[in-house]
DNA sequence: TCGAAGATTCTA
DNA sequence: AGAATCTTCGAA
């Protein structure tokens, strides 16, 4: 299965109080202290696994949260895997695209720079426009812009929550 | 050891 | 708008 990101959101250490790395090294946000490229995949709510790149190496917490991609190759067996949802559903959310890809703890801390498991790898040059906003479903740092995404991309999480009228 | 909150999603 | 659902973390 192949698909394309469309929407992340960054996370950081200390000086970011919606990060997991917040408040120190943990045994669950470990990933994030170690080697940048790898995964770092935890469960929230219950239900749902959500999957990370790290980004800095060298001690420095840092991870980039994935929150949507765009399927490209595999679609019938995303849809086996989360029967039900029409196509622009399947993966337009963390937890949604990480059981349409069927990604759970195995993979965790894997080495996503190079060919493997779980990798991700260069797309041929490509035209598009992206959009930053704010995180989403955070309660601290709330002001922060650093959610990005492809403007007018379908495959886009809509859960945002909208802004105070 | 216990209580509370959570980088969400689905349903009513 | 609210429940589901269970892991993780920090405090007691």
């Amino acid at each position: 299965m192949t698909g394309k990101i469309v929407e992340v959101e960054a996370y950081r250490g200390s000086d970011d109080p919606a990060s997991h790395a917040f408040r120190g090294r943990t045994p669950r946000n470990a990933p994030m202290f170690g080697e940048a490229g790898h995964a770092y995949i935890y469960f929230t709510y219950g239900n749902h696994y959500c999957l990370n790149v790290t980004t800095q190496g060298s001690g420095i917490p840092g991870a980039v949260l994935i929150r949507a991609i765009e399927p490209l190759e595999g679609l019938s067996a995303m849809k086996r895997l989360r029967p039900n949802l029409p196509e622009f559903a399947l993966t337009n959310g963390p937890g949604k695209l990480t059981k349409a890809l069927a990604i759970d703890k195995t993979f965790n801390e894997v080495d996503m720079t190079k060919a493997g498991p779980l990798f991700i790898m260069d797309a041929d040059e490509e035209h598009f426009k992206i959009a930053r906003s704010t995180r989403v479903g955070i309660t601290a740092a709330t002001e922060r812009l650093w959610r990005f995404y492809i403007s007018g991309n379908q495959y886009v999480s809509r859960n945002q929550r909208p802004q105070g009228t």
